[in-house]
DNA sequence: GGGACCGGGTTATACGAATTACCAGCCCGG
DNA sequence: CCGGGCTGGTAATTCGTATAACCCGGTCCC
């Protein structure tokens, strides 16, 4: 079974010497180096005896020599393991390939040791480059370390602003939901965020702020008693949204700012026996592909753009040069299902 | 900014200029080697010039020297982008690094030339084995290539029986699923396949015939009309539970042969007005983590020990040696939430 | 006082591929 | 008959590390 040779370790002078040339010829003609001139006849018996012998070059003699692999390293926070994030690195890696690299991939789950001793590691293998991403949007600390490389922040912000980063536009998202809803008609529109708006998470910042100016756009007074708080779980959805829909004034329509959240806003909903978009219209966040095509109905939502993103952070380590601290932002696309529709006329308090 | 050394390239020759040694002298120093002996005053001044210098060693030199390198080969089908099966990675990569060992992962989203390329890649860089694993559990083709060097299937089986394999045990799922709901006083037990049982899906096939052993063992004939296939998909749960619960004898209880499959049920379940588990119990499988925590009520589940099989493939890999074609097969513990209850008296046609 | 031994290092080589410099033979022109 | 150019290659060197082999000066012991 074992074919002639497929015992690791042939090299070129192995190759070589069944052919009956130097290995200096195997290098050059297997490479089809420019400016070379071999015999037809030299060629055929080189390639024969490497395809005989089963030869695969020795991709660290190679590194070594020339110096840089062609390997891509990928830490993340919890990228790898995260439900819906498998995009970003599906996206990293795809255009990695392209270029014909592969990806060095750790997750660190937040340990910031293993983090470090896998960054040695990568860079002891002569990365030509390394994705630090994140799960969740957010400024964080890049290890210094990284500065020895060409480095990108992805699905988060570098805080110093060494770094270039990739960020979705949250703010246009928010706006862009709340822009949906106020067009089918609706006035009284919700929010129920995933976090507070004080502090460092991008996401409930700017996807409340796109509330916010979609509504004064529109010439809304927001009632700050329609923003909530939740935690972004499927729970902060479900125990916001029953407070809100069994309050005085309920909304006729809410925007969850992810679909975890508007999942729970479902299961209220249904709870309390009204109907989606019937008796309030949805809009989520994240476009999650296990969540929001699947509930009933199909969830109206924002797609975080997580493949573009994720070619896009190889595509300018490749790119190297400029090295700028800038963020760029992708937009994130509304995703239409059946989860908006005009506000029944009946103002009711159920 | 830029810390002295800090430059790629500092190699031991610079160490050793630095510290007025010889080249062999740090490597024997920095790596400590067995049996050699350096005063004090040497160690102290090579580790000083090499703290100093930001010296890095090469990895590439180092194993084109000693042969083989500190990675292990990742290659999935879906495995790094599925929702569920990060944990799988997060096991392999948590074992690999105990081991001192990185991830080259790629996941060829079902492509065969990505797949024997990169493959050839990683041959290329000498890894340490490769884990060749699946998204879902089924009998798989295992690239000739793989011979080469250590391997493992990982939640799959190789036809050819050349590799070790990991697997789930789906039929002691099948059969501690539905104990479960015998032992809570169901006899009416449906089961909501996730593909048919006919052909190569281990999943299907396995939790079926785990299924019917519990309900002979329990002297229940098992009444063919409540076993249904779906497609594992939230819509295959949905009709399928949807025409179970209107037909002319609904079932008192339903397993389904997985979590999403289970939130179909839920969401017909609820359409139909009825309620889990007073009307109707339910035991799922997978214990996907974004879901069956989630639903209301919580869902009692079969846990896929993903981890604990994404460690021990790795470990196989270091144990090296046996190398039979056996399969490992893994329990998959039952999660205990809200959705069984006992059977309610009326066994009303709803 | 001469060999054995030991502490404290150094020299040289191998790993596998790429590349530069060179070389031998042949043909051709002048 | 000598030099130049072309064809078809080869020899030697480089990358950075690990390690086997060796070396030198001083002690100790008989």
């Amino acid at each position: 079974m074992t074919r002639p040779g497929s015992r690791s370790g042939t090299t070129m002078n192995d190759v070589a010497a069944a052919a009956g040339v130097s290995q200096a010829t195997v290098s050059l003609v297997l490479n089809e180096a420019a400016g070379t001139r071999f015999s037809e006849e030299t060629r055929r018996r080189v390639h024969a005896a490497a395809h005989e012998l089963g030869y695969r070059t020795n991709a660290h003699a190679k590194v070594l020599r020339d110096g840089v692999a062609g390997m891509i390293g990928f830490v993340g926070d919890f990228v790898a393991t995260a439900p819906f994030a498998g995009k970003i690195i599906e996206g990293a890696q795809a255009r990695a390939w392209e270029a014909g690299l592969l990806l060095l991939t750790v997750n660190t789950g937040g340990d910031k040791a293993l983090e470090a001793a896998s960054l040695e590691t990568m860079l002891s293998y002569k990365v030509a480059g390394v994705v630090y991403a994140a799960m969740y949007h957010r400024v964080l600390e890049v290890p210094d370390v990284l500065a020895e490389v060409p480095a990108v922040v992805l699905n988060s912000r570098d805080r110093s602003g060494r770094f270039p980063s990739i960020a979705p536009e949250e703010e246009l998202g928010g706006y862009t939901a709340a822009k949906r809803l106020l067009d089918a008609g609706h006035r009284r529109i919700a929010m129920i965020n995933i976090g507070a708006v004080d502090g460092e998470l991008p996401a409930a910042v700017g996807r409340y702020a796109g509330y916010l100016r979609a509504l004064k756009e529109a010439g809304v007074h927001p009632d700050p008693g329609l923003h909530r708080i939740g935690d972004g779980h499927e729970s902060g959805g479900f125990d916001n949204a029953l407070a809100l829909m069994t309050g005085p004034q309920p909304p006729t329509a809410i925007f969850c700012a992810n679909d975890r959240t508007a999942w729970g806003t479902f299961q209220a909903v249904a709870q309390l026996g009204l109907s989606i978009p019937h008796d309030v219209s949805l809009v989520g966040f994240d476009n999650q592909e296990t969540l929001a095509p699947h509930l009933r109905p199909g969830l109206t939502t924002l797609e975080l753009p997580f493949l573009e993103m994720g070619r896009r952070a190889v595509e300018l380590l490749l790119g190297g040069a400029e090295r700028d601290g800038s963020t760029e932002y992708f937009e994130c696309p509304l995703v239409e299902r059946d989860s908006v529709a005009a506000p029944s006329k009946a103002t009711s308090s159920h």
